[in-house]
DNA sequence: CTCTCTGCAAATTATTTGCATGATA
DNA sequence: TATCATGCAAATAATTTGCAGAGAG
C-alpha cells in the first residue's frame, strides 16, 4: 500500500505555486523552506504524482521536462524565444478540440497538446528591435 | 564557411529512411553500411540539419528526442501505448491550423504540434483484450 | 514490529565538448 | 595550406537506483 507522505504534499503544492517548473526549480523552491529534502525525493514524488494524474509532464525540445499542477483540461503553447509555457484555455481549447479528427486517434488525452512558436510578447519585442535598425 | 560533408548527407538520408528515429537508431542504422562513423558525428550533424531546417526535432515525454526528415508541413501524434509517432496530414492539418487562434501566439511553427494519446491500433488491441476476460 | 519512504551517493542515459588528426576548398 | 570536420574519449546534464536508517500504520 502506498503511503501519503508529507514530502509528496509539499512537492505537489510547490509545482502548483510555480509556473510550469522543471524538477530542479521545484527542488530549489522547496529547499528554501525544507532544506533537508533530497532531490531524488522530489523526482520520486513527481513521478508518482504524474502516474496518479495529479501532475502533467511536459516534454520540451532541448530542456528538462516541465510539470503542470493545473487539473482543469487545457493545452499548452511553448515559446521558442523566451522558452515559457503558456496555458491555452477556454475558447482556444474548444476550437482545437473540435478540430481533432477521430480518424487520427481514438482518444487525445486532455492537457497534452503542445504547440510551439513565438508568443505575442516576444514577437512585439522583435518588431520593436527591428524598427531601431 | 560550413562545408557540405559526406557524413551529413548520410545522416540526412538515414533519418528520412527511418520512422521518426532517435539519434541512436540513426547511428545503429548507419553503422551497418559505414562502421567508421562516430556517434558524436551523428549528433553534430543532426543538430546542424535541425538548425538548417532540413530535419525537425520532436521532444517526447520520458524518451530521447526523435527526428523527422519530412519537409511538407504536418503535425504529429504520439501514441502513449506503442510510443510510435504518426504524421498528421492534409485534412486534419488544415482543420487544426484553422482552429489556432492568433490570440495565443504570433506564429505557430509548421510541423511542431505534438498531440498525445492512444492510437486507433492500440485502442482496438485493448478492446480485443478486454473481450477475452 | 513490519514495511514503505527518505536522503545520500553512485549509476545510468542522452547529449555535448576537447583535442589530435584527417580531409577539403 | 589554412580551416573545418571527424572520431574518440572524457565531460556534462537530467534522471534513476541501491541501500541503510527513519517513520508511519
Amino acid at each position: 500500500m502506498r503511503r501519503k507522505t508529507i514530502q509528496r504534499g509539499i512537492v505537489h503544492k510547490t509545482v502548483q505555486q510555480l509556473d510550469h517548473p522543471n524538477a530542479d526549480s521545484v527542488y530549489q523552491k522547496i529547499m528554501q523552506d525544507y532544506p533537508d529534502m533530497g532531490l531524488s525525493t522530489v523526482y520520486r514524488n513527481i513521478n508518482i504524482l504524474v502516474e496518479e494524474g495529479a501532475l502533467l509532464r511536459l516534454a520540451v525540445p532541448g530542456q528538462a521536462d516541465r510539470y503542470d499542477g493545473q487539473t482543469k483540461p487545457h493545452y499548452h503553447f511553448f515559446c521558442d524565444v523566451c522558452r515559457r509555457i503558456y496555458d491555452i484555455q477556454n475558447d482556444d481549447y474548444d476550437a482545437l478540440n473540435a478540430a481533432i479528427s477521430q480518424k487520427t486517434a481514438h482518444h487525445i488525452r486532455a492537457h497534452t497538446m503542445l504547440l510551439e512558436g513565438v508568443c505575442q510578447h516576444c514577437h512585439e519585442h522583435s518588431v520593436a528591435a527591428a524598427r531601431e535598425d
